[in-house]
DNA sequence: GATATTTGTTGACCCACTAAACTTATGCCC
DNA sequence: GGGCATAAGTTTAGTGGGTCAACAAATATC
């Protein structure tokens, strides 16, 4: 997720191999994205190569286990019936893995984006031991890749998501205060165990994976907003065109440190997660300490008057974080992640009141707010097809010559 | 400007032709950001292509007036001397025009980046008739565009800054508050006039245009940053790699918008525009209202007490604004432009401190503030880069077959 | 003046694409 | 069931833009 090439007269010199690469990687991505299975003519349509071109792209693909040729179905039109290709299931896949706060988990997924195997364990990992954590959480791992490997699946790689600011540029785990830890070298703690040898993850925050498995579901429609994971902490991602940008350490979306309430006083004043954090709503809302947010849910149901009142004013701080992030970055659409999708029958009201308020683009550009749809643990599937975006996008290095 | 691709399946699929185009492009872009004269042997070397591609494609640079060829200069090293190419002088340009609060004018740049022409004039525009202020740049730029043709020069095309939001999508400039004019066909009431007929411009909003200026002068040195155009209004730019993100609409960076004290009351609390702003500052400060920048400098530089207090305190909120940009994007430079940077030796102090004060990641990334080196009227000129830019990203467009 | 060294050019070759003909497999009409 | 239209996938020749290696040109060094 570098979010830049780094490259300073950008980009290198193309090659014959290049265009190889290029439209391998084309077609892949072709029959990857297509909602219903393509046959090579459809590939050539779309995309102006020729059948002998896809055709010849294909063989390699199928070679690769990456695409596979499905059986004809009866054809209703004239003419010879095409060879449905699919993405292939179960035979090349990518393991996203999650630390976060209450929870630690494993989810494999294949390229065709099916869950093959996962693992989660529930806990409490406030101020705990990064060694000790890691150690359970690779374990997990372990047994995942363990029915992988003995089901002949290739792992192309592992990402782990963590719930605070990893540092893209020189590698380490730098702040998740929610977990208590501060400069863990995450990568080397895991790779010390041997199921994970060959394999170090690739760290990267939370909000930014669950982002990325958000604009997977999205695929096909308008795919540019910004992900709020409320979670302990309260993260946020930046996806253009489908992509997470990351910034250049991948600290971008990190509203919860947004500041708010300084009254002309600039030396004061409180953040976003102050205001809108879990722990903020559950203390606002007179629950006890540490409650489970469906407890939250629940009271707000029964129209309890402090719960209901803590919700619109930690939506109206939201909306406020938000209207600042709308017009740094100029996005139209925002989506409720992690607890704010629990929460956002409450919060959506004055969420959008505050952006039509300030958002001062909002009468040619209405930015809507909707809720996530990537379902439970998004950031573990968000982690691997990160790791399986880079495989798509570089096929050739994959597919036999 | 549009800072995304929006090709659904991303990427068209790449022919032999395509392979050309990429070569000639980075053979062109070589040229034109070396800092000195380059062989062609040298590009070689840098770009990876051989020296026989390298000749072939600065055959056509040259061809097309894009590259020339120097005289050689006596050779230190054994060997045949080089031929060092540079980016022709006074052969291609773009022109660049901006319109903004008391000034409009107009700028003629190469490939090479020189200015070969520019006129500017001043007046007081709050308030204006679009139309007619338009008919006076169409004027300026016609009498550009006259010495121009004269000596030869092609011109592949304008862009005109303007001090609000412009729709890059639809077109129309939609609001520039302190001009006074809101949801005008700026292209058509400059494409009326016979002198711009075939070249209509593009919009583009000042700060972004701006920043791509200061970009071109920082190249070679990090080059992301937030650039802010301190005017009458309060623009920002996002610089990421030296490219400008300007969002879906182009309307990325409108800070001056970013809400600020709010003491917990959500729906109240001013802009950083009614803190920091021009008119702000100078009201704050307890000079006469209208009264130009220099005079603010001259009392800050005499030490009057309220004076220094207002630019205190213009920094303190330009840098908790700041703060929040820095916390969505993930930059580690602001570059202080337009009035701030004449008010930089005040502002800079407060605003280093409340990025230091504010910012979670600042331990591991400081966030640094320097002043804007583009000169005057930089938007002009990064209007005309602009331009420029899609020739050289394209210049297959351009060059003969 | 002979030799080494580097630049830029030339021509043979290679590879990934296109174009167009061909083969295969179906639906439809009689 | 046979002929015909239609469409998918394959085969073969051709083209363009690259590489590679040899060569010519121009200078420094001894």
């Amino acid at each position: 997720m570098p979010g830049s090439k780094g490259a300073s007269s950008g980009g290198r010199a193309a090659r014959q191999e290049t265009l190889r690469h290029h439209n391998l990687a084309l077609t892949l991505r072709h029959v990857l994205d297509a909602p219903t299975p393509v046959s090579r003519a459809d590939i050539a349509a779309a995309t102006g190569l020729t059948r002998a071109t896809v055709s010849a792209l294909v063989d390699r693909l199928l070679a690769a286990r990456l695409v596979a040729e499905l059986e004809p179905v009866a054809a209703q039109r004239a003419g010879r019936p095409a060879v449905p290709l699919a993405p292939a299931q179960g035979t090349v896949a990518a393991v996203g893995m999650e630390v976060n706060v209450d929870y630690l988990g494993v989810r494999a997924v294949d390229v065709g984006g099916r869950v093959l195997q996962q693992r989660v364990e529930m806990g409490d990992f406030r101020g705990s031991d990064p060694e000790a954590v890691l150690g359970r959480l690779a374990a997990l791992a372990g047994s995942v890749l363990a029915v992988l490997s003995a089901d002949g699946v290739v792992i192309v790689g592992t990402a782990l998501a963590l719930p605070g600011l990893v540092d893209s540029v020189t590698g380490p785990l730098r702040l998740a205060p929610n977990l208590g830890w501060r400069d863990v070298d995450v990568v080397a703690l895991m790779s010390a165990h041997p199921v994970l040898a060959g394999m170090p993850p690739r760290l990267a925050n939370e909000a930014n994976l669950a982002a990325r498995a958000e604009a997977r579901v999205r695929r096909g429609e308008p795919s540019s907003f910004v992900y709020v994971s409320g979670e302990v902490g309260i993260g946020a991602a930046l996806v253009l065109d489908g992509r997470i940008f990351g910034g250049r350490h991948g600290w971008s979306g990190e509203i919860g440190h947004t500041a708010l309430a300084t009254a002309g006083a600039f030396d004061e004043g409180g953040t976003l997660e102050s205001y809108a954090g879990q722990d903020a709503i559950v203390a606002a809302s007179g629950l006890p300490r540490e409650c489970p947010v469906a407890d939250v849910v629940a009271a707000a149901e029964r129209g309890e008057p402090r719960v209901v009142a803590a919700l619109e004013r930690a939506g109206a701080a939201l909306g406020v974080a938000l209207a600042n992030v709308v017009h740094a970055v100029d996005l139209e659409h925002v989506v409720l992640g992690g607890i704010y999708a629990d929460l956002a029958p409450y919060l959506r009201a004055p969420v959008l009141a505050q952006l039509e308020r300030r958002v001062i683009t909002a009468p040619w550009a209405a930015v809507d707010v909707s809720v996530a749809r990537a379902g439970k643990y998004p950031a573990m599937t968000g982690g691997a097809l990160e790791v399986l975006q880079a495989l798509v996008e570089e096929p050739a290095a994959w597919v036999p010559a």
